[in-house]
DNA sequence: CCCGCGACTTAACTTTGGTCAAGTTTCCCG
DNA sequence: CGGGAAACTTGACCAAAGTTAAGTCGCGGG
């Protein structure tokens, strides 16, 4: 089953993210924390961890949204992933040389779920490593189709696509065909994730408005219109994993 | 220990690729084939599997090279990754919905390992599990990279970086200063590996040959100065990963 | 052996989007 | 509440690379 991705209320195939929450919420006290797992609230601007550190932990995103990043020859720290609830991170741990590749930020406030490694790398929770596997996999295939994408689409469209995926995790309202999203993200950030400068970014935004598919304020992005949004979406080959623009649709 | 694009020979920390193929070559024949394994010889062209096809297997390149291929909108068939001797295929018959989402094409004549899914499945072969998802992790850890890459870079570093690449395992020459490689790869393939069209790939090697840094037959690229191709590595950020051109300079 | 198609190259043109610079807004912190 | 820094926007400019078109080369099949 997949983790990743697929997971939003509504799935006929059942919701994973419940699934991996399920095993990981019967212990939400530290305290009483299962096989060393703790949970922890983060607040938004704290790191989990940093590009170097060694990885003695896998986290699980309970809540809130975290950003990875990596640092450019020119010492930026840029963004290259969002992970949102039910997300995992620092595979690190379990594979490779045990040093992060990446940083970890939170973009919002968090909770997170920490499983020391030890747990993973007993045979006895299979479960929970089966678990990660899928959810490594998805992000593979995942990260496969947007480098595709980077290097084909247009900035403007790769946009539209990165709206859409956070449609899936931040859409604060959601009437008939009006969708709100609330992007947990700064500009600078939105710009790195679908691979352009910030100037770029604010072109397009002035395009979209201009097209009428979407209003941006600083916070929040109104589509007026799933239906002319999504016809968008498949005119650039997108079908499937636009979640809440579907369930728009359903509606 | 990681699987996938460090295991060269004269790695300090011993050649993983080994490692893989001494569990591997146990079975040789078919008929005496452990756990279901087969090996098998393709043809150059020979398709291993289709995207849309139901995976069954895992597959490990025992020898040759196999590009993996999405098709995008417009109906061609675009390489987006290459893997050689010692790497792993078939991701999807393990994880995810068991459907192949890229396809397999042999782009020299290859000798194949074809594991069941069910043997990795068995408890039993933890080791080799393992294996796996270490190379999962290393291909999602370069992905990544390259997708930084490409949205940073421009064409004329990618093709240096792809060359490097290609180093690892196509040179046929190694002459103190002077390398050369017999890339396994059509130039559209090439193209498409490093995010770009073949014209510009053509513009790209005339610059780059009329720098000196390389020259360019058809089916050969001679790399005359392996301190200078390694200089320019390193001014576009790139200390790592480029083994050949290691092994060269330390020879 | 030759023909023809597909791979490859070259050149001219055009568009995209990155860079630079300047201005505006927001937000944090004293 | 005010000042300053960072985030964001805008516009002008221009280099990079995609597109189109027209060639050349080379391999494989008849």
């Amino acid at each position: 089953m997949m983790i990743h991705g697929q997971g939003y209320p509504g799935n006929p195939d059942g919701d994973p993210v419940a699934a991996w929450l399920a095993t990981l919420d019967r212990s939400v006290s530290p305290f009483a924390a299962e096989g060393g797992r703790t949970i922890k609230a983060h607040d938004k601007g704290d790191w989990l961890f940093r590009a170097g550190d060694p990885a003695s932990h896998l986290f699980v995103v309970m809540d809130g949204a975290v950003v990875l990043r990596k640092v450019n020859i020119s010492g930026a720290d840029l963004a290259v992933e969002f992970v949102t609830r039910g997300g995992a991170l620092g595979y690190r741990a379990y594979v490779g040389d045990g040093i992060h590749a990446l940083s970890a930020q939170c973009s919002t406030s968090c909770v997170v779920c920490r499983i020391p490694v030890e747990t993973m790398a007993q045979a006895g929770d299979r479960l929970l490593e089966g678990r990660f596997i899928d959810h490594m996999a998805a992000e593979l295939t995942a990260t496969r189709t947007r480098m595709l994408q980077v290097a084909t689409l247009k900035v403007r469209d790769r946009l539209l696509i990165l709206l859409a995926r956070i449609s899936r995790d931040f859409t604060t309202m959601n009437d008939h065909q009006t969708l709100v999203l609330s992007p947990p993200l700064s500009r600078i950030d939105m710009a790195a994730l679908a691979g352009m400068t910030p100037e770029s970014l604010s072109r397009c935004i002035r395009g979209i408005e201009e097209e009428g598919l979407a209003h941006f304020t600083r916070r929040h992005v109104v589509i007026p219109s799933v239906s002319a949004f999504r016809a968008e979406l498949s005119r650039i080959g997108i079908e499937e994993g636009v979640c809440a623009v579907e369930l728009a649709l359903a509606g």
